[in-house]
DNA sequence: AAATTAATAGTAATGGTTATTATTACTTAC
DNA sequence: GTAAGTAATAATAACCATTACTATTAATTT
């Protein structure tokens, strides 16, 4: 059962009123303005339980670890979510969407990145 | 003026040879059989020695502290290379694409992720 | 108000990565 | 071919984001 904190709710309604994307570090220091000596630990568990509640997202990149390409070419990816296996994906670089987004934003696009998500074929057939 | 060093050849040669991915820690695994008193730093340095010279590339993902967002849907961003800051991207999310994408490999495709890249407004404008 | 126990603050530990430094080994000049 | 100069290395410490641990605090229930 999940009781009420004065931490949570004030992480939860920093959150809900940034759109800066804040980092837990950002959170933390935001955070130490209102409650001074709120710990660090307590802003990673809510931000975590929050987005288990479904209430705020993280966003969504990659793990921590970096991963390295033979492949100097731009390119795209498939992550499977459980063996966490990286692969190629054979599908030509769409260039036209960074010209529109920056016509759209007033942004600089350069270029993008693109990650698919989902379960490799070895995943999918050993059902568990 | 840059040495060769039977080390960098051998990364060099191991992650042009796999189609895997590796992690840092990957490559020093494999270096270690061939090289047993190979030091992880080198492997670092060389990777990101290799990756400014253009033979190789590290996968594009993100940096490594992990952001929240208010806004629990599925969407995309904007990071600015310059300052960092992160945008929400007002584009519909293209859920064919998912499908050609499972189609084309075989893989089992639940979502995926775009983020662009470039400067934003403010960086733009602040020339130096 | 007392008992129960979730949540917290403070701190230690972990994991990936980068920095430091003395030593090793290419390269060049003699 | 040997000595001088200096990249590159191995080993280790430092760093930073995140997670784990633990005694204490504070919601909730009775």
């Amino acid at each position: 059962m999940l009781r009420e904190s004065k931490q949570r709710e004030a992480i939860l309604r920093f959150v809900k009123g940034t759109s800066s994307h804040p980092t837990a570090n950002h959170v933390y220091e935001e955070m130490r303005k209102e409650i001074p000596n709120i710990s660090l630990g307590t802003v990673y568990r809510n931000l975590k339980l929050l987005k288990r509640e479904g209430k705020i997202s993280e966003l969504d990149i990659a793990d921590s670890k970096s991963r390295f390409d033979s492949n100097p070419h731009n390119h795209y990816h498939f992550r499977c979510e459980r063996c966490g296996r990286v692969f190629d994906v054979d599908e030509p670089v769409n260039k036209k969407i960074d010209k529109r987004i920056a016509q759209k934003t007033g942004f600089k696009v350069s270029h993008h990145i693109l990650e698919f998500r989902g379960l490799c074929k070895d995943c999918q057939s050993s059902n568990e």
